[in-house]
Parts: structure tokens; C-alpha cells; sequence
RNA sequence: GGCCUCAUCGUCCAGUGGUUAGGACACAGGGUUUUCGACCCUGCAACGGGAGUUCGAUUCUCCCUGGGGCUACCA
């Protein structure tokens, strides 16, 4: 009663799924979450996630796109729990397999060439294939085959129909009449996705198939190959596509659709994972913010929803600024400083700051910015004095009277502080705006326009004491000097 | 064209044979006597249309419309 390698972990119950994505130049978002869902899925039923790369178009397959894929898993920890099946080394397998077919009669040779289906087709106006050398006697065939004539494979489609169980449609009923002749085997001997898909998967010992719902349609012709093989039929669960913003499937003209240009565009692992995991399941409720451990614990195939989800990057962008607000520095400590020294090197910042700047900029930021770049940017003026000010500020912070006699002053009670400390600061401006019997924002204002050449940002206070005094006095002098060379214009 | 599939605010996600149909993003307004793309509050905003079942349908059924997918010797 040997049991065979490929039907043990049938038989032992193990969920397997895995994720089947064809190395075709990136990773996309709507593949992403397919293997995230896989991954859940797995992980919450202690099974095994698999990866399979579909590399058999050679014309579009390259390693650099499996490195793609390899990279984008491995940024989100999605990595599988066995080493990656290449379909491209499993073609012998495929052929076997369509060879059996074609011994027990569940395949045929079909010596049509693509012209004449073509011409055929375009003449009887059906689509699909007439049959024609389903028809072909035996000493017809002997005779094709001696004169070397090049012939395809394919499946005989038998009478009835099919059904199974999606998880996420329901029931699933096809008349055969409706389904194809398809090809299993080309003239040229390459299997077919269909074929390859199914043979890897029974071989693989894969109990559920989570992946896209283009392949609604194509189940029906796969479960007809296991069927004929005689292996056992998986569970079938087909995840609606993500669509862009005008609801086509989302592709390149939407915008970044590969993972790559997410993790490129400061997004975190975290933020990616919540995001796909929340697009298009959901555990019940209306939680919007949800770990990678509860998506495990909670995750459930009849969870996913039926309808195909827009990507709205607007959410995204929002929940990386949650995230990011969440974030301790030790945890992007080595992301921010490679963006620190991109910075430098694309003249945002004037020098690389050293980690104890660039841990201070971030403890005091990362509340209000939405990407990790955006500390190098947008908040450039932690790191370098402002080379310019806001238009809309200076007329409303400097332009006024008194202004360069406040900040001339209050230049000089900082140099003589006892500390520099948010408070002691506070303190002194406070004192100033008493005795010159001035709001305090009179005084905030232009202080922050002055350190920092923008008008929003962080509490005055801590910023000040964050940029440190020396830097405060030298960006109020620069301003200074800025306010009274343009009164001499 | 044929077949399959889907349908709650602009978007994401809840929800029920009887609810003021809920939360979030976005947007708008207000607040934060220190600003702001941060935070707080408020507001705007949906059951695609038509039949049927039912005392009653957003919820069940059918049709229509609209979206998506498949229909390759691509995967």
C-alpha cells in the first residue's frame, strides 16, 4: 500500500496553495494580494505556501523578472514555505501527462494548421474548434503521421457538464457543448498553460487554488484534464481582479501597479500588506487598520468579497502616514538613511545627516508625513537652512512692523539661554510677547518662517529645540539679513 | 457575437425580510488663541432600473442596464 510521493500530503490533509505568477517584467499589486490571500490562507490552517514561477513563454519570461518576484515576496515576507517550482523544468512532466491522454482516448492528434483554423473559423463564423480531425480514421492518422505532418493534442471535451464549488461564487455549472477542444500539446511539442497548470498543481499536491478570477472560465476546462488524469480536484476560490480608477483592470496607464514602485515610493511592508489585505476581504466588521497576525487569525475564504475592488491610492497613501506614525526609528533606521544619502546626492539636502539628526527629524515627524521621503523633502529645512521662503509667508510674517526688531532680540535671548530646551524656549517667547504686549503667534510665525521657510509643520517649540540652538540663531540672521536686503531693493 | 461573473455613499469595507442603512478614505465647513498637507468636531454622500414573492424588500427570484472576465497552438 505504497503511498505515492505526490498524493501523501493529499491524503494527510495539509492545506497547500501557492501563488503561480508568470516572470513577465514586474510584480503586480492585484498578484500581490492573490499571494497574500494564499499566504493567509495557509498560514491560518498551518499549511504549506507554495511559489510556482510559470516561466514557459520564453519569449517574455526572463530571470530578471524572477528576481523581481523573488525580491517583492521576500520585501513583504512572503516568501514560500518550500523552494520555488520552475514550470520551465517541468515540460517532461507535462508531456507525460498528455501522452497518457492521449492513450486512454482523452486526447487527439489534430493535424490542422493555424491557417486553416483561421480560414475555418472565419468562414463558419464559430469560434470554436470543429472537430475536424476528431474525425480522422486510424489508417487516416497512420498515414498523417508517416508523412511526418506536424499535429497538436487535443483534449475531447466529453458530453455533460461540469460543476464545482467556488468559494468564492458558489456554485459552478458549465455545459461541455459550451467548452472548447482546447490544445494541450503544440506542433511544436510545448504544453499548454492549461495542461501545465493542472499537471504542476495535482503534482505539487495543492489542496486549494486561491488566484484570479480571469480563471473563473478556465475551470471548467482544467477540472476535465484532472478528470481524465484521474487526479483528485482541488478546492477552487477565484479572488475578483483589482480594477483602476475608470474600473478597467488596473494596469500601467493607472498609475505604479508593480509592488517595486510602491516599496520605491516609501511605502512600508506593513502599509502594503494591510491595504491588499483589506481590498476585497474583510474579517466581518469595519476595522480599517489591521495586523499581519489577525489577517492570519481571522482569515477565511468566504471573507473575500465578490465584487472587483478599485485601488484608490488615496487610502494607501493615508494608511502609510498611520503607519509611519506607528514606527519606531530603530525600525527604518537603515531605509532613511539611504533616502538621506539619495538626497544629498539629488541636492535636496546639502550634506548626509548622521543618524542621531536623522532619528530626531523622524521622532518629530513621522505623525505627519505620509512617505519616509518625505522627511527629505518636504522637511527638508531639519537638515539644511531654507534657501527660500514661502511667498504667502513672508507677506503675512515678515512684511510687518516690528518683525525685525522681535526676531533680532529674541536671536539674542536664545544665545544666552541656560538651555535650549523646547520649554526654556517657550518661556522666552512667551516672557517677550508679554512685555511687548504682542500675541504669541505674532512672535511663533515669522520664527517658524525664519527656521524653517515654510509655514506649516511640527510645534514651534520642539522644532526649535530639535534644530538646535546654533542652527536657530544662524536661520534668524539669515533671515534678517534676507528681510533688510530686500527693503533696501 | 457566445459563455461566465458582479452590482450598498466618488472609493474601500460593514449590515438587515421591518435600521435614523454604519465605519474609513476623499471632499467641504468649523475648531485647535502656534501654523499645517498633523489632530479633533461637524457636514456631504449609497442600497442601478423594472417586475415578482411577501403584510413588508436594500436584503429572496427573474428581466434589463451597466462593469469585469474568458472565448489563442499567451499565461
Amino acid at each position: 500500500m505504497a503511498k505515492s510521493a505526490e498524493n501523501s500530503s493529499l491524503t494527510s490533509g495539509e492545506v497547500r496553495v501557492r501563488f503561480a505568477p508568470s516572470p513577465t517584467g514586474d510584480l503586480h499589486v492585484g498578484g500581490v494580494r492573490t499571494a497574500l490571500f494564499n499566504y493567509l490562507f495557509a498560514r491560518h490552517n498551518n499549511g504549506k505556501f507554495l511559489l510556482r514561477i510559470e516561466d514557459t513563454d520564453r519569449k517574455r519570461s526572463t530571470p530578471e523578472a524572477i528576481n523581481v518576484i523573488l525580491d517583492g515576496l521576500a520585501w513583504l515576507d512572503l516568501l514560500p514555505d518550500e523552494e520555488p517550482v520552475y514550470q520551465s523544468k517541468r515540460i517532461e512532466r507535462h508531456i507525460a501527462a498528455a501522452q497518457k491522454m492521449l492513450e486512454d482516448g482523452y486526447a487527439y492528434r489534430c493535424f490542422c494548421t493555424p491557417d486553416e483554423l483561421e480560414e475555418r473559423r472565419r468562414a463558419s463564423g464559430d469560434y470554436m474548434y470543429d472537430r475536424h480531425c476528431l474525425n480522422l480514421t486510424e489508417a487516416e492518422i497512420q498515414q498523417k503521421l508517416a508523412d511526418g505532418e506536424k499535429f497538436a493534442l487535443r483534449i475531447r471535451v466529453p458530453e455533460g457538464r461540469v460543476s464545482f464549488d467556488d468559494g468564492v461564487h458558489g456554485g459552478m455549472q458549465v455545459a461541455c457543448t459550451e467548452i472548447d477542444d482546447f490544445i494541450l500539446l503544440r506542433r511544436n511539442g510545448a504544453p499548454t498553460y492549461m495542461l501545465a497548470v493542472v499537471v504542476d498543481d495535482a503534482d505539487m499536491g495543492i489542496t486549494h487554488v486561491i488566484r484570479g478570477d480571469d480563471h473563473l472560465s478556465n475551470t471548467p476546462k482544467q477540472i476535465l484534464i484532472y478528470r481524465a488524469l484521474g487526479k483528485r480536484i482541488p478546492e477552487f476560490a477565484h479572488v475578483p481582479l483589482i480594477l483602476g480608477k475608470d474600473r478597467k483592470r488596473l494596469s500601467k496607464r493607472h498609475g505604479a501597479t508593480s509592488i517595486t514602485e510602491y516599496r520605491d515610493a516609501g511605502y512600508l511592508p506593513e502599509t502594503m500588506i494591510n491595504f491588499l489585505g483589506l481590498l476585497g476581504w474583510s474579517p466581518g466588521d469595519d476595522r480599517d487598520i489591521i495586523s499581519r497576525r489577525e489577517l492570519i487569525e481571522l482569515f477565511d475564504i468566504s471573507g473575500i468579497q465578490s465584487k472587483a475592488a478599485v485601488f484608490d491610492d488615496a487610502r494607501v497613501r493615508w494608511l502609510n502616514g498611520q503607519y509611519l506614525g506607528m514606527t519606531d526609528y530603530g525600525k527604518v533606521e537603515g531605509k532613511l538613511e539611504r533616502l538621506a544619502e539619495d538626497a544629498a546626492s539629488a541636492g535636496e539636502l546639502t550634506e548626509v545627516p548622521d543618524s542621531k539628526e536623522i532619528k530626531t527629524a523622524w521622532d518629530l515627524l513621522k505623525t505627519r508625513i505620509h512617505f519616509l521621503n518625505d522627511l527629505f523633502t518636504d522637511c527638508r529645512y531639519m537638515f539644511r537652512d531654507p534657501d527660500v521662503y514661502d511667498g504667502k509667508g513672508v507677506r503675512k510674517h515678515f512684511l510687518q512692523n516690528g518683525v525685525v526688531d522681535h526676531l533680532q532680540v529674541l536671536a539674542d535671548d536664545f544665545s544666552s539661554l541656560g538651555d535650549f530646551r523646547a520649554a526654556s524656549v517657550e518661556a522666552a517667547i512667551r516672557k517677550r510677547a508679554e512685555e511687548w504686549e504682542v500675541s504669541t503667534g505674532k512672535l511663533i510665525h515669522p520664527l517658524r518662517l525664519a527656521c524653517s521657510g515654510v509655514t506649516g509643520g511640527p510645534g514651534l517649540f520642539e522644532m526649535l529645540e530639535a534644530l538646535g540652538r546654533d542652527t536657530v540663531v544662524r536661520r534668524i540672521n539669515n533671515a534678517l539679513n534676507w528681510i533688510k536686503s530686500l527693503n533696501n531693493k
